[in-house]
DNA sequence: AGCAATGCTGAAAACGATTACAGTTCCCTT
DNA sequence: AAGGGAACTGTAATCGTTTTCAGCATTGCT
């Protein structure tokens, strides 16, 4: 149903053949002649360019810039005017070295592309902008080691301190970067450490509630689809299944639990594994929507009607979870607010606050129960998301 | 349809209030108490601290550190031991200084959020990475204004070049902060700047593909949602909207362009603005496709069935796309390799190729037709989507 | 043995800002 | 007019690296 257009190359697989993409997907425009007269282009201009200028000293300059100290009405305009001539702006490594920080946060994601993610980052930068700190981004590509690897970021001084969202570096781990001196903050992790700020949700409680909501409707056998096996979210969202199976009095039935490492793929798969083992189910919970829409793929493969056959909660409130058919019933979390916030205490923590009170914040999220997770659905229209 | 969980405030405008964002959203869990042997952590130690303890000089420590020059098996060997003993890294902030250069580079976008910013950035960031760069991002939030500001990221030095996605900046701007030295790259943008490397798409081709796509369908009566005013792939893709329609034959009809912003609601307000206006049409053409998102509700408020009361095409292949009923036909483009493309080119920049034999790419896209723009669809079914 | 070449090392000068300290000017009292 | 204090300004140290230059020791060669 896809029509091919003029190229073929997209990007499936990371990048690793510049050349090759070059070759590929390009197509050259007017190769644009050499110029030469650019090595005289001189953008920066020092401190003491400007104290030349305005005949004064480079402290004098300094105090102009800063506001700090007193200076002379008629000797600040000359530096003012000094500065605007030479459009002079202070070098920010120097500034850095001397100030000995950097007023740069790192931001560790395990990947961009997951609008969770991509939300919380919005927040950090927001409100890390407003406080005159810049992020500098690091994609994790699932991949603990380059977690560890980004940590070097704040050891050397790049940044003043790293925020990380749903790390796998172990509880330990993080301490010991702690311990060390170094500024670490938690997004969708919690630690019980006194250096560390975080901010979370109630994963437990949160899947508590979702699977609850199956329990009620009805469903004696659920199924629950895990993310990576190291994550604590997935885990903690297992914890809840198993706490509102309980609570139903319903029995826990190991083959009923899957891993689908967080991604629609392996949804997929995970879906289709379970439907074989041949422990029936009429639910699923699955710890992320990622693996809900593979397991909307596989249903349809199979012939399931969800919710009729089979009822779907995820977590996470894709962006996709609103528009698809049937919509799809999820757990939301403030995302923004919740990077906003971890942005704010981790920046204030740099600014010396060391001893504020509280250092660790649950967040409250919510169960959105759509279509996926209903008996009676109104289907076969065109699908008019609702304006959450 | 929703059902309210425990907490209320969540994420609808920039974030102002911090305070007020704690006292709403967070429960205080376990105020730790407070810790006093901090203080004497230390996490940093320099170079001379290294000399000191392997007895040799800073110079030489510098050496070992970065390979250069010859020292002697038994000196190596001694100052790596102390390097590992104080686990010595290098401030960055001092190298940078000294090499004048922070190997940082910065990247621009409007929103975070937006996919298809995202995907740019992840192909930024992953080769960026590779070359031994960082990524600071820097979110414009729609204002050219703020594009500007963050510009004196390159001034300052923060950063040693910007990658700006689609600007809001003018060609002659760009080309003032190209011609004062500063490194600057294009995406999703092109112009004709011998300093200025880009990556950009054929949008009027693109555009003129996927209108002809409508008119050979035999639509004669097609509207087009434009974005912002100031920005030139909607221009660009208005323009193929034209060149499409001369090309069929049709008559251009002013009152059926119409703004959406770029936006969900944008494109919502602007169809029900173009419907009300007396001038029938039977097909949308929208510059993205949030756009066509808002578009799909309109209709659905009008009780209009797409595609056989109304085709909509999008741009920009967004993830909703392919899961939403019907299927939202759309223009895709190779994002992560652009991203990718661009940070080569710009880095290679940076490294001294002042004289590139290219430095304007081209990229193709793609248009992919969906259930949107299809007269004949099947329909009442669960939507099984497709695997592009 | 004398000398050049080589290998290794250290001292010191950058890089571009901030800031403590000291020195100068100016104005106001007495 | 002298003295004191405030206001202003400059000198120089400092932040932590890299790198040039020179010096010393060792080696190899004649």
């Amino acid at each position: 149903m896809e029509k091919q257009g003029r190229l073929s190359l997209f990007r499936s697989e990371p990048f690793f053949f510049i050349q090759n993409v070059i070759d590929n997907i390009t197509s050259q425009v007017g190769a644009r002649e050499n110029v030469n007269e650019l090595k005289d282009i001189k953008a920066d201009s020092t401190i003491s360019d400007v104290a030349k200028a305005a005949r004064v000293s480079v402290a004098t300059v300094s105090r102009v810039l800063n506001g700090s100290g007193a200076v002379s009405a008629k000797t600040r305009l000359r530096v003012e005017e000094a500065i605007r001539e030479l459009s002079f702006m202070p070098n920010a490594s120097a500034k850095s070295l001397r100030a000995l920080r950097t007023m740069t946060i790192g931001v560790i994601v395990s990947d961009i592309l997951v609008s969770y993610y991509a939300e919380i980052i919005k927040g950090i930068e927001n409100t890390a902008n407003a406080l005159h700190y810049k992020i500098i981004i690091c994609d994790a590509q699932n991949q603990k080691e380059k977690e560890s690897d980004y940590m070097t970021l704040v050891m050397n001084r790049t940044v003043d301190g790293i925020i990380l969202i749903t790390p796998k570096l172990t509880d330990a781990e993080l301490a010991a970067y702690a311990e060390k001196g170094y500024a670490i903050g938690l997004i969708g992790r919690s630690i019980d450490h006194p250096l560390i700020p975080c901010v979370y949700t109630d994963n437990v409680g949160a899947a508590q509630e979702a699977v609850s909501h199956l329990t009620i409707q009805g469903h004696e056998r659920l199924a629950f689809l895990s993310g990576f096996a190291d994550a604590t979210d997935s885990y903690e969202r297992l914890e809840g299944y198993m706490k509102a199976l309980r609570l139903a009095g319903l029995p826990f039935v190991p083959e009923l639990i899957e891993n689908g490492g967080f991604s629609e793929n392996g949804g997929y798969d995970a879906f289709h594994r379970l439907m074989d083992k041949g422990h029936p189910f009429t639910a699923v919970f699955a710890a992320n929507d990622e693996m809900a829409l593979g397991i909307y793929r596989a249903c349809s493969e199979r012939g399931l009607s969800i919710p009729e056959d089979m009822a779907v909660i995820g977590v996470d409130n894709n962006r996709v979870s609103k528009y698809i058919t049937p919509t799809l019933s999820t757990v939301d979390q403030p995302k923004y607010s919740m990077g906003a916030l971890l942005a704010e205490k981790l920046i204030d923590q740099l600014g010396g606050n060391q001893y504020a009170d509280r250092r660790s914040f649950q967040v409250g999220s919510k169960l959105l129960v759509r279509q996926s997770s209903l008996f009676e659905v109104k289907r076969n229209r065109l699908q008019q998301p609702s304006s959450d």
